[in-house]
DNA sequence: TACCCGTGGAA
DNA sequence: TTTCCAAGGGT
């Protein structure tokens, strides 16, 4: 048996069953793909119980509005998936009549699809020939066949699609492309993979040359930005003035509390005569309860997230603030570091 | 093209 | 504590 032969085996006979893998309906594939993007299957798992069980086809998620879709998809993080799945629902119900499409062709048009996606959908539920090349995909080609070039430069993610397009199974394309991420997932793992009961060892470059840990190679890591938030709880236990967040800086359309940023964590009495805090607050005096400081760490950014408790109202409300109802925060999609926050206060 | 977008598990 | 990175995509 070739490489991918072994390796279909091997699927058949270790597979996991997930849910989504007994369903040719290209929504509830489409669904676990865009749930599943950067995420841990355990992580993801149960929004896509909860959104299956909310929205059990793409007509019923094109009904929704966006606070309902960002409300559940509160806690995963990358908001902007479940924005561009409520505008592709909504095409969708508009152009092909609430059919989702299975075509990799057609898939590629939709917000939130992109090669990976598109190649996933149309296999898995239209058996089309198209190799799916994910995280587990690079790494696994990187080491069987010893490729060194970086996977997320464009000429690597080139050379990656043209292999994975080269080895796809004809007839079973869908078995296949699960069979490599499976394998990826599940035996040759980023760290400590299980070589000694691999199928295909004998034939793998990085095991032959002791490359494990070498393969695959990828560019320069992000530099991280930090930033310090200092946020604004105002409330008498029934209301609280609450913001609804923008789409140019992170958590878009998220909802969090006001905030003044500054360059560095300063000293709360230098903060009470930053030209902000007297533009809202004027020469109040005001009270002010440090509730701490905690660190929340993004992909290309690390916060340091103050909260404060102040004992009074600001004169002046940025356009995006609003007072709502505590009662009312349940149905707000909150960030992490917000929502535990206010947990906490409110016990939501 | 380079950079942006969350959260959490594992080592 | 730090680092990596997970069924990537948009701009």
């Amino acid at each position: 048996m070739n490489f991918a032969q072994e390796l279909l085996q091997w699927y058949q006979q270790n597979k996991r069953d997930l849910p989504w893998r007994n369903t040719n309906d290209a929504y509830v594939i489409w669904l676990s793909e865009v749930i599943l993007q950067q995420t841990r299957v355990d992580q993801g798992m149960p929004y896509f119980y909860r959104f299956l069980e909310r929205y059990p086809n793409v007509s019923s998620f094109a009904a929704a509005d966006e606070d309902e879709i960002l409300k559940l998809w509160q806690g995963l993080g990358y908001y902007s998936r479940g924005r561009n799945m409520l505008k592709t629902a909504r095409l969708i119900q508009a152009q092909y009549h609430g059919l989702f499409p299975t075509a990799y062709s057609d898939l590629i048009k939709l917000k939130g699809i992109g090669s990976y996606t598109a190649a996933a959908i149309s296999s898995f539920a239209a058996n089309e020939i198209r190799a799916v090349v994910d995280g587990n995909v690079y790494r696994v080609l990187a080491r069987y066949f010893g490729i060194d070039e970086p996977i997320n430069s464009t000429k690597g993610k080139k050379t990656f699609q043209s292999i994975a397009d080269d080895l796809i199974n004809k007839k079973m394309p869908g078995l296949h492309n699960q069979a490599m991420m499976e394998f990826g997932a599940m035996l040759c793992k980023p760290k400590n993979p299980a070589c000694g009961i691999c199928p295909v060892r004998v034939g793998c470059y990085a095991f032959k040359h002791n490359a494990i840990n070498h393969l695959p190679v990828k560019l320069k890591k992000v530099n991280v930005r930090e930033r310090f938030l200092n946020y604004f709880l105002i409330t008498d236990g029934k209301t609280i003035l609450m913001n609804k967040r923008g789409d140019n800086d992170i958590w878009a359309n998220l909802y969090d509390l006001p905030a003044l940023e500054t360059p560095s964590l300063i000293p709360i009495n230098e903060l009470q005569s930053h030209p902000k805090f007297v533009e809202y607050f004027g020469n109040q005096k005001v009270g002010i309860t440090d509730l701490g400081v905690k660190k929340h760490l993004l992909t290309h950014q690390s916060l340091q997230v103050r909260l404060l408790k102040l004992d009074i109202l600001p004169l002046k409300l940025e356009q995006k603030w609003f007072y709502t109802e505590v009662e009312n925060l349940k149905k707000l999609a909150l960030p992490k570091i917000i929502f535990i926050f206010l947990k906490n206060i409110f016990n939501l």
